[in-house]
This record gives C-alpha cells, sequence and structure tokens, in this order.
DNA sequence: AACTTGCTAATGTATATACAACATAGCAAA
DNA sequence: TTTGCTATGTTGTATATACATTAGCAAGTT
C-alpha cells in the first residue's frame, strides 16, 4: 500500500472507533511526517484526501481537525425525459399545448425574482412514450435570460436542449411530492381516471440568476425516480434514515 | 490567481468551447510544465483536479484526455425522518404495528440476497409528527447480518439509528414513486380518505451484503422530498432535463 | 502471421526545500 | 484594560528531482 494510503488508513481508524471525536485535533503535516518517517508532501496529500472526502476539516494557520457529523445525501439522476425513453429503445414524441407570453403569478415571479407584474414566457408540453403521455412539462422562463424561447421548435428538441445551449447553468433546486393532477392535466396526460402523480418542481440558475422554473408532472403507474449511491465514509454517516 | 488555477482554466476553455471534444488528448504534464513555465508538479495538481472533477480521464502510460459527456445527476438529500421531525422543533412519536419473524415473501428475498423461503425480519412503524402520521416505515432485514434486530425497541431509537451502528453501511439504492394507499396502510397512517403518497423504497449494503429493504409511505399533503445542486463544470452537462 | 522483446512516453509516488498566507497566544506599550 | 506587535506553528503554493508503473508502438524472432 502506498505511504500515503497508509497514513489515511490510520487516521481513518482514528475517527471510526471513536477515540478522535468531532472537532478533535489530528496532527500536523509536521507531526505526520515525523511519525511515519515521510515527507511533508506525502503528510499532506493524506490530510488533503481525508478533507476532500469530508472527513476532516483543514484551515490554515489553525489546523486539521476531525469533522462534524453531517447527514448523508442520495445521489438522484433526474434525467432529459427524452433521453430516457429513447434509452430504452422506445419512441418519444411531444405535443405543445400551451406556448404564449403571460403576466407572471405571483408565485412564479418571486421563483423568478422578477417584480410582481412581469411578463414571462409559458410552456406546457406533454410527453409520450410509445403513444403513452409520460410527462407534462410545465414551465416558466425569465424572458431577460432567454429572450427567444417562444420562437423556438419544441417538437423537434426539448426546452432542456435549447435552455442547455444558451444558458449555461450552475444550480438547480428540486421538490418532489405526490399530488393528484387536476382536471387540465387529466386531460393533458389523456388519462380516463385520476391517479397518483408523481410532481418535480424544479429551479434553475446561471450565472446571471433565475433561468427558469418548472413542474413536471408524471403519472403514477407509468414513472419511477431511481437513485443509487455509495458511502466513502460509512462512519460519518449520522442520522440519514436508512 | 495560483498558477495551477491559471492552467486549470485554460484547459477548461478548450473544452467548454468545443475546441477540444470528446476523447481529445490533452498536453501531457511535461508539455503544460514547458508552455506555462511552471514545474510538472504544478502541472500535475491541474490535471488531477480537473480529473476530479470528471472533466477529463487520465491513465498511466497512455495520457489525458477529455471526458465523455455525462448525464447529470441531483443531489437529494433524504434524512432521518425523525432528526427532520425534530429539526423543525416539532414533537415525534412512532408506533409499532409489527414485528416479527416471517417467511420473506419472494421479491423481498431476492432483493435480500437469500434463497427464497427464507426467514427474514420484519417490522412496521408509524411515525408521527405533531400527532399526525407522516411516514409507515415497513423494513425487511436480513437476519443473518443483524442477529438481535427484533430485540429493539423502536419506540426509542428508529430502526435507522440501531442499523447504523450495528452495521457501517457503504452503499444504497432508492426508488421513488407516486401511488395509492392500500386499506393497511391507510388505518396505519389514521386517513380517513384515500390521498396519492410519496414512496420511497430503499435498499442499503454493508461490506458483507444487503442489510435491509424499507418502503417509506408519506402522505402526498404532509410530505415533501427537496434537494440542491450545484454544477461544478455546466459545459458538461449534456441530457439532464433541466 | 503470431508472438516476444525492448524502447519511449506518460502518469503515479515520494522526497527535500523554500516561501507565502493565516491564526493564535503571549507580551509590550498606550 | 485595551490595543497593537511579534513569535510561532499551521496550512497553501511552488520547484526540482528521482524512481516506479503502465500503455503503446516498433522492431525483431519464431
Amino acid at each position: 500500500m502506498a505511504k500515503f494510503a497508509v497514513i489515511k488508513e490510520h487516521i481513518y481508524r482514528k475517527i471510526e472507533s471513536g477515540e478522535w471525536p468531532e472537532y478533535h485535533p489530528v496532527s500536523s503535516e509536521n507531526e505526520l511526517s515525523e511519525q511515519f518517517s515521510v515527507s511533508r508532501m506525502t503528510a499532506r496529500r493524506a490530510l488533503q484526501e481525508l478533507a476532500e472526502e469530508g472527513l476532516v476539516t483543514r484551515t490554515r494557520g489553525s489546523g486539521t481537525f476531525v469533522a462534524p457529523l453531517k447527514s448523508q445525501s442520495a445521489l438522484l439522476t433526474i434525467r432529459n425525459i427524452a433521453d430516457e425513453i429513447r434509452m430504452r429503445n422506445h419512441k418519444h414524441h411531444a405535443v405543445v399545448r400551451v406556448l404564449e407570453r403571460v403576466v407572471a403569478p405571483n408565485a412564479v415571479a418571486s421563483a423568478l425574482q422578477l417584480s410582481p407584474g412581469a411578463e414571462v414566457f409559458h410552456s406546457v408540453i406533454t410527453h409520450f412514450e410509445n403513444g403513452h403521455a409520460v410527462q407534462i412539462e410545465d414551465r416558466y422562463v425569465n424572458p431577460n435570460l432567454v429572450p427567444q424561447y417562444l420562437e423556438q421548435d419544441f417538437v423537434e428538441h426539448t426546452p432542456h436542449e435549447y435552455l442547455c445551449e444558451v444558458t449555461p447553468l450552475t444550480e438547480a433546486s428540486h421538490l418532489i411530492e405526490a399530488v393528484l393532477p387536476t382536471e387540465q392535466q387529466l386531460s393533458w396526460l389523456a388519462l380516463e381516471n385520476p391517479e397518483p402523480c408523481l410532481q418535480i418542481q424544479r429551479r434553475t440558475w446561471c450565472r446571471d440568476g433565475v433561468v427558469s422554473q418548472a413542474t413536471l408532472t408524471h403519472p403514477g403507474s407509468r414513472f419511477r425516480l431511481g437513485g443509487h449511491m455509495t458511502f466513502k465514509a460509512p462512519a460519518r454517516v449520522s442520522n440519514a434514515e436508512v
């Protein structure tokens, strides 16, 4: 095993065993280089990688300390619906239900960080997989950042594909819930009877501000969201509900 | 700006602009150290950090190459329900509905990687927030890995808290969907009328195998799942539906 | 044609050193 | 008591160097 890995193991065990609790100081680079008879750069690498993995925190001038326990996060892949369908070797097509310029509802204006009463672009598109509706994409777009949104052909390319080209995005947030569809949504999904729907609300940012807010509604019977995660540092999980 | 950061910027621009497409070779450590008049170690750091961020791939003996585009993932925080409730300064309590040793249903046996007909532990617990039911935790546990599961008091500590202590976990996978609750679930949630529920299926691993499978059912009206992500490298997002 | 050998270039690990930037404690002066 | 300075220790950046390990290619051998 590489020397830096030996040092990592050593510190890792101290933390996992509980011998070093939260905020406990970790031996400095110089101390470690003496203890293990390695150069400071090698000891440094061990500490740095532990810091990247979130097990310790380092502050220049002060030292290295065992990181506080964190609640664990899970990695969920949320992909472009069109790509997902094509990946299953199924046929995708889209129907544009709404494409307009409207005065933003208050909730939308605040979500897009615009003043109340501002005008925004609004699109509603139904996505089909092998002829069955699997998603309503109800989207409001910031016209200042994407002025030519309304002129696009969203049957050819999804709004996402266009937005990705125009605005390099830097952030996104999601809210997932289970809802009963409205009458309007029911008809857009071509569903006979009401059924639970998985609804994802998504807001996206680029450097200059909020780009768009989308509400994605999926029939529960035709959609699932999958995710997988691996823990680098199992001992550090405090309160993940697992 | 630090020298290694200058080099990173340089390569980053080449990739973002499209000048260097997927799999395009990146200047070697030695080339970069000449071009930028820095030591090889400094050029190396730039390439290494780019590799950690997923923009390039490196293979010893061969070289450094622009990484293929990847679909983007979102980071969802899925926390311990008890902690989440307490964080809102609300009151949490749990009611144990089922705690038994049963022959595993086929689906469960295969999920836990046990032979059909094997016996497993089974618990069902309802979690309350300020007196309102917010989650049914229906869990099957591998008895080989957690032999004393049935002897625990899950009113005091959630199954998660116990499992975390006993088995340091290394992996987890999730499946999220919207469903209508069964009659049984309806009564466990003390709901008058059926309403859409957000259902999370979770499987967890430790080093030695599958630890447990849990089905978490939340009334849609009382639960939302939130997540937030930041992109380190916006240009590399290919098909995230954003 | 198939296999082997050896060379070259690239990344991976490790060392020794120097200086910069920052945090903190302790001490001195106001 | 408060303010400000300094000494010391710690992490951050950078350099020059050496050797190990691996991939890919080319020449030679069977």
